[in-house]
RNA sequence: GCCGACGUAGCUCAGUGGUAGAGCAGCGGUUUCGUAAACCGCUGGCCGGGAGUUCGAAUCUCCCCGUCGGCUCCA
């Protein structure tokens, strides 16, 4: 779903003058007044909450009389009554009422949510706008359209549950989703880009393509099957190399620690309900990491450290559990086992600038490497946050400051609250198949974690520093990023990804010299370090390899047949599959170039 | 965790109280074919798990597990 913004002042005020033009927006709007208006109709007794527009269409927020709850099945019968309303041209009533008025109003109509909506606003409002469609009477700036036949082209998709105002401690709603277009043919569009989205979904080509699995013995912990390892290994080797000509220098840490590590780290008075406890006796538990700072951390403290050293890099390829409520985990964009391109950089308060420009060439740099389209956010302080204002202040300036030159002003999104417990942080985001929103790298700074544990460096004074740690990771969870790779590429991934990058196919697979043709093809290709496979499946007509090796996005598929072996000229017939050109006559020498260059520069698909 | 939906063969799905089905995949044959599916035959199921209702349960009820869409939470 895209993400929905819950505005409740757009709910109340004075109305505002209807535009020339219907807006999509107006057009979702008034969808839902109309979906509100036939729930009224249907269930008497209803509460309504907010039903503001959103990307695509709108939602509703319900409770239903005597705890009744909506299932799937109500959305025809709400749908049929919306339609019937849009038959008798209800018109959208606008009126201006006094503060009191409105409140008297919705008193009379005991709308406790429309109560609380009013007593919320403003001192300074006197009056406020109210809507009628029919029976339902909302309070609403509009604008709206006149009246409910020019509504058609709608669709109810789902009902969820919601938590009042966003707040888990208060009590469920539910919320109906719809989606809303000017024309019928654009809805059906609509629709068929959700379809087309399905064709990309991650989880069903992971299954297609045999990269990975999930067992109901381990939810949300992947099993990265054969080919899935190869791409998982491909990115590691990659940013390992990479990560080491930039002066990182990896570690491997435990991933179980006994509790008090994490005492000192704070991550049990932060973190514990999201970790994994094991319990070995009466007096003893160990948690699995869900970070890996703690332990870089214990690493740094083996000695002591001069300034002349910093910024020292110790990377950390380490597993990572991290205990997810059971309703958030998504295939592989959201798990509970998972490993992260991790790093963590000691520095002085006076390197944080230039070790982040650093760290922020690095994400371009991988992220140049997919075509991949990102954006920066800003995380700051949370509620629940580590150490003191002062400090928290003085690294959201800096990272602030590195984003607005290295971003732009407007190339990124400031949340507030999301920072880590014991820092803010640069999320870089990315959006799967169907629109949402994951966060992949991240920058973190921590002035929190070296003190807790009491990291220090020798200043050129010869005073006892406390360095500062950058966190952060490139690809970030690795499963996550594979995941948005599949989407990205509809599972057509680059050629140096690619489990099986050349497939060859006999014509003849009863002819002698035809295979021994294909044996040496493969030879040639797999001395230049190229993944070939040779489909030898007897019986089988040509055709329906080709079809097969389509299927499994393999990205190159040669034919060779007697007439090859005939020829003796060296020319083989290439299938690029991602290119869809389904013939190109290459010699087997520029085809072994052709794809050793691809796969050595790590070309895009 | 919460609201809703779903769970039948390796995969995609049909089957709504009366003997578990289809296509693909797999296996065995026949066919040797020049760029997206040759033909014939055969295997294959604790109908997610448990309890209940019933003469009888894939089908109805309850509990649990998992998955999906949201909410909340987050890499």
């Amino acid at each position: 779903m895209p993400d929905e913004i819950v505005d409740d002042a757009s709910e109340a005020g004075l109305p505002l003058d209807a535009p020339a033009a219907l807006t999509l927006d107006i057009l979702r709007h008034s969808a839902a007044h109309l979906m509100a208006a036939a729930v009224v109709d249907l269930y008497p007794g209803t509460k309504y909450d907010v039903g503001p527009p959103i990307e695509d269409g709108f939602f509703y927020n319900f409770r239903l009389p005597d705890a009744r709850h909506f299932s799937d099945s109500d959305l025809g019968d709400i749908e049929a009554r919306m339609r019937k309303l849009v038959k008798q041209r209800i018109p959208f009533e606008r009126e201006v009422l006094p503060r009191s008025d409105a409140r008297a109003l919705f008193e009379r109509m005991q709308q406790p949510f429309k109560l609380d909506i009013i007593d919320g606003l403003d001192d300074t409002v006197d009056s406020v706008g109210v809507y009628r469609t029919g029976e339902f009477v909302n309070l609403c700036r509009g604008p709206h359209v006149p009246d409910t036949s020019l509504l058609g082209a709608f669709k109810l998709q789902r009902v969820a549950g919601v938590y009042w105002r966003g707040d888990e401690r208060n009590e469920q709603l539910q919320r109906v989703y719809g989606t809303a277009w000017f024309t019928e043919a654009e809805l059906d569009a609509y629709l068929a880009r959700l379809a087309e989205a399905e064709r990309r979904d991650h989880r069903r080509i992971g299954r297609e393509l045999e990269l990975f699995h999930f067992d109901a013995t381990a939810p949300g912990m992947a099993y990265l099957l054969p080919n899935g390892v190869i791409v998982f290994n491909q990115l590691i080797d990659y940013s390992r190399a990479e990560h080491r000509r930039r002066g990182y220098r990896e570690i491997s840490t435990p991933v179980v620690n006994e509790k008090h590590l994490w005492e000192i780290s704070g991550h049990w008075d932060h973190y514990r309900e999201n970790m994994f406890l094991i319990p070995v006796d009466e007096q003893t538990t160990y948690g699995t990491k869900p970070m890996n700072c703690p332990n870089a951390m214990v690493v740094y403290n083996l000695r002591r450290h001069s300034y002349r050293e910093l910024p020292v890099r110790y990377a950390d390829w380490g597993v990572l559990h991290r205990f997810e409520r059971s309703g958030t985990l998504h295939g592989m964009l959201r798990v509970r086992k998972f490993q992260q391109d991790d790093a963590h950089i000691f520095i002085t308060e006076e390197q944080i600038e230039a070790e982040s420009v650093r760290v922020l060439d690095i994400v371009r740099h991988f992220y140049g490497l997919f075509d991949l389209k990102y954006s920066f956010r800003l995380g700051t302080r949370p509620d629940d946050f580590m150490g003191d204002v002062e400090t928290w202040e003085r690294a959201e300036a800096s990272l602030l400051h590195i984003l607005e030159e290295h971003a732009g002003p407007g190339g990124f999104a400031v949340d507030a609250g999301e920072g880590s417990f014991y820092g803010p942080k640069i999320d870089i985001m990315m959006e799967d198949a169907i629109g949402r929103s994951w966060q992949l790298g991240t920058v973190q700074l921590d002035f929190q974690l070296p003190r807790r544990f009491g990291c220090l460096y020798i200043d050129s004074d010869g005073a006892e520093q406390t360095p500062v740690v950058i966190h952060r990771a490139i690809y970030g969870s690795l499963e996550r990023f594979i995941g948005v790779l599949i989407e990205h590429f509809a599972g057509h991934l680059p050629l140096w990804l690619a489990p099986v990058q050349c497939e060859l196919i006999p014509v003849q697979d009863d002819k002698p010299e035809v295979l021994a043709y294909i044996d040496e093809v493969a030879g040639r290709l797999s001395a230049a370090g190229l993944r070939v496979d040779v489909n030898h499946r007897p019986g089988e007509r040509m055709q329906a390899k080709v079809r097969d090796a389509e299927l499994r996005r393999v990205p190159y598929v040669v034919v060779i047949g007697k007439r090859d072996v005939e020829r003796q000229d060296d020319v083989v017939r290439v299938r690029d599959v991602r290119r869809e050109s389904r013939e190109d006559d290459s010699t087997v020498a520029a085809l072994v170039e052709r794809l050793r260059s691809e796969a050595e520069e790590r070309r895009p698909a």
